[in-house]
DNA sequence: CGTCATATTTACGTTAACGTCAACTTTGCT
DNA sequence: AGCAAAGTTGACGTTAACGTAAATATGACG
């Protein structure tokens, strides 16, 4: 029985809770996208880890790269203490959000025209069985 | 002055157009993402070219894969005669819908989180601001 | 105490999506 | 006719984001 008696995971716990692989989360760390605690060698994953981890794989599904997420992450944790990081911090803040408010009409336009062009096939696919008698 | 008589678009027009470069596009070509015509030996972009450009370009912002917006552009032109294929086009338009769909419902969680991030940043930056008197 | 499962570092390999450069060919103008 | 601008086809280079394999270490357990 593999033992843990705090709510920290192992790496493979953490990989099946998130469906990724070992080498995705050492890359990870290694781009400074997560920071493990170390008990010896072995790497434990918190709950702040597991929460940094929901928020690059979604990053990730709005085609982010993994140095943009990194940017983003910086303000979701209390880092950031002088002033002109601070600043920093909020102005990227507002790019990311104005991207991702267009992203989200951009988004909504395509599901329009895609579900327009699934009735399109839709019909081909009924005149196709029509015509086959 | 550039002769074009009809409206196609030479390859740098077309780059201007879009902010893209002559490789890209010769490299969605050779990926038959596009397939302008040829005069002589040269690329002359119609209108239907402009158009699937843009839904590549927007399949691009989204995260999709070359692969993935290649299979999404087969159900925009009536290609697809028999059966079978008109039932693949089909399928691979639900799939995709549905993941569109997941992300957009991904996307307006991102959107508020980050909001409140703001928030909390603007907060932060005040409090800093009035503890420096 | 030995062994087996799990983990770690190091390092080279791979794929997608272009960038870049070289060596032509083709047009448009003068 | 002749030259510069624009376009074309290879072919090799590059970056991001991991995959994969080898050698080593560490912890649990009979």
């Amino acid at each position: 029985m593999t033992r843990h008696t705090t709510d920290t995971l192992t790496i493979r716990q953490m990989c099946d809770a998130f469906g990724v692989t070992p080498r995705t989360l050492r890359f990870y760390e290694a781009k400074e996208l997560l920071s493990p605690l170390r008990q010896g060698t072995r790497r434990l994953f918190s709950h702040k880890d597991r929460a940094r981890l929901t928020l690059i794989l979604r990053g990730k599904r709005f085609g982010f790269s993994l140095e943009e997420i990194r940017q983003l992450l910086g303000m979701y944790d209390p880092a950031g203490s002088n002033g002109a990081q601070l600043e920093k911090t909020h102005e990227i803040a507002l790019e990311r959000l104005a991207l991702m408010e267009a992203q989200r009409a951009d988004l909504d336009i395509a599901i329009t025209e895609l579900k327009g062009q699934l009735v399109e096939i839709q019909g081909r696919i009924a005149r196709f069985r029509a015509a086959a008698e």
